[in-house]
DNA sequence: TTTTTAGTTCAAAAGTTATAGAACTAATCA
DNA sequence: TGATTAGTTCTATAACTTTTGAACTAAAAA
């Protein structure tokens, strides 16, 4: 192993800790960070399973994970059984949609608590319609974010 | 326990399971979840022990943790040693503090990725440079929506 | 001064999740 | 047809996280 090739290994490491952040396993880091330094970025499983030392199933299950959330996708040629997975553009999207789903299905909680509450403690009450208004607020901006996006791939 | 104490508590498990979308533990949910709920709505150390027939040292560390990310604070009253726990209205915003930080994160790395990149696969630079113009995007409208966040709350 | 209160700290148990390994399958190839 | 390829699936194990339990501490009360 020469030392371009120690530093881009070390690049993928490093950046796939950050995917961990966004809700990857380590293995699932690890792919989508390589395919973002790879050269020629298609690469099949028989690639990763030798480039990380890695089990087929570990590879195989992240994956599928990677494609089932239109993280990467992939290409076939004709004559080769092969798949060749690549990322897609998708990941901010992906991810905050995933992020505006939790903010929605936490405001819908937190409107049936605010309802059931007494007016006895109007201080805490208030607190939880200042949250209430907070999701509205990242609701509406990430929703104008991603109409955009959607509009441009278009 | 009567029947209202059953759906208030299970109010509080299935709250409790969607803060733990948000990154919280399982006891730290539940402690959140409780404080949306609780009449009145300050609570003691020894409370949530007997509320959740917790371990001591779960209840501390969950607090502890809690009031490091500013989701709960407390107050104290002369002559009573206890302190007062209770939620603060920024859970959003800290929330989102750190996705931005993540995003920034995530983009610094794949500045630095995209700079690495050889010109020969061009599809493949264009991904990439498409998350980085992604990045700027969210970064963008959640900042404005902070910003808008801190001017109310002054 | 001793006891009680309101927690904290630390080691271990319990629970969870990620990865590995091995056996399997369905399609292709020789 | 039998062997190889490109994976998948299923258990087992390793690693990590969360919670517990028990011992501890510092301040206040008796």
């Amino acid at each position: 192993m020469d030392e371009s090739e120690k530093i881009s290994r070390e690049m993928v490491e490093d950046t796939g800790k950050v995917f961990e952040k966004f809700g990857l396993t380590p293995m699932q880091g690890r792919i989508v960070a390589y395919f973002t330094i790879s050269d020629p970025p298609e690469k099949t499983f028989e690639d990763l399973v030798l480039y990380f030392k890695a089990s087929k199933s570990s590879v195989s299950n992240s994956l599928n994970f990677l494609l089932s959330n239109k993280l990467i996708d992939y290409k076939t040629y004709a004559a080769d059984r092969k798949r060749y997975f690549f990322i897609t553009d998708s990941f901010f999207r992906v991810y905050f949609e995933k992020v505006l789903e939790n903010v929605s299905e936490l405001k819908k909680h937190t409107f049936k608590t605010v309802s059931m509450r007494s007016p006895s403690h109007p201080e805490a009450n208030a607190i939880i319609l200042k949250w209430i208004e907070n999701a509205n607020l990242f609701q509406e901006t990430i929703g104008k974010a991603m109409a955009e996006l959607i509009k441009d791939s278009v």
